[in-house]
DNA sequence: TTGTGTTTTACGACCTCC
DNA sequence: GGAGGTCGTAAAACACAA
């Protein structure tokens, strides 16, 4: 887990304590959606702060970007977004969530997630530590159906659809392209699996599936997409 | 209920393009 | 130099068998 720690750790990753799924994400498009600052990468830069040994919190100074302009309102005005587990009793999204249940944060550093040993990090850890927060959140089933819908018509999804998503979806434009860019790899993924099916049965029948399973590699390419990003979509798609 | 495998967010490193 | 791409990976969330 440390490992994880140390990454997140020298970004000053996750500066306030934030819920996994806050309830208002799991409104509908319609009711007044409040995103939840947990995606705040203002500590890509400007970050700093100092250990708190008696609490082992993360104390960061952190600037917002302006792609991560949403504020939420903390329900310790403003002292942090945490709330405490037994909150947490929203259904997930992969099981059936997407409802109007209050889904709130589970201590992060229950059982799981411990905040590491300050007294054996190395130097340029000391001091920094993760607080209240979460390591992700999880979208809601509205929010992936939006997401799934844009990626079925472009691949690659340009800035003023991810702006005008971001939008609707109450996302952070970061948000939605780390989503897209996942979305890719799982794809690829996927297509790697039928290629190898393919190849495998290729060996033991005679008619080659190759071509079958890499045609059904559907990609829409991107105006943006670089050398490499369509030297992979070719070979997916052939 | 618990152990385990899979999926989902999110990131860092590195790369290309403009 | 910045934006955005892939790749690899961590860890939370989830599914499901035992």
């Amino acid at each position: 887990y440390y490992v994880m720690y140390f990454r997140n750790f020298d970004s000053g990753m996750y500066p306030n304590s934030q819920p996994v799924r806050h309830p208002a994400q799991t409104l509908s498009l319609h009711s007044q959606y409040l995103p939840p600052a947990y995606d705040f990468p203002g500590y890509h830069h400007a970050v700093s702060g100092i250990a708190d040994p008696s609490t082992t919190t993360w104390n960061p100074v952190y600037t917002p970007r302006e792609e991560y302009p949403f504020s939420f309102p903390s329900p310790s005005a403003g002292q942090s977004n945490y709330i405490s587990p037994e909150y947490n009793i929203a259904p997930s999204a992969a099981g059936g969530g997407g409802s109007l249940t209050p889904y709130i944060s589970q201590d992060p550093f229950s059982s799981r997630r411990r905040p590491p040993d300050q007294t054996t990090l190395p130097p340029s850890k000391i001091g920094k530590t993760r607080t209240k927060d979460k390591y992700r959140v999880v979208y809601t089933d509205h929010q992936r159906l939006e997401l799934e819908k844009e990626f079925q018509s472009t691949r690659y999804i340009t800035m003023r659809r991810k702006s005008d998503l971001s939008m609707a979806l109450g996302l952070s434009e970061r948000q939605v392209k780390i989503w897209f860019q996942n979305r890719r790899a799982k794809e690829r993924k996927i297509n790697r699996k039928k290629l190898q099916h393919s190849q495998q049965a290729s060996t033991t029948t005679p008619t080659p599936p190759v071509l079958s399973a890499l045609t059904e590699a559907h990609v829409t390419s991107s105006p943006g997409a670089s050398t490499s990003m369509l030297s992979d979509i070719k070979t997916e798609e052939y």
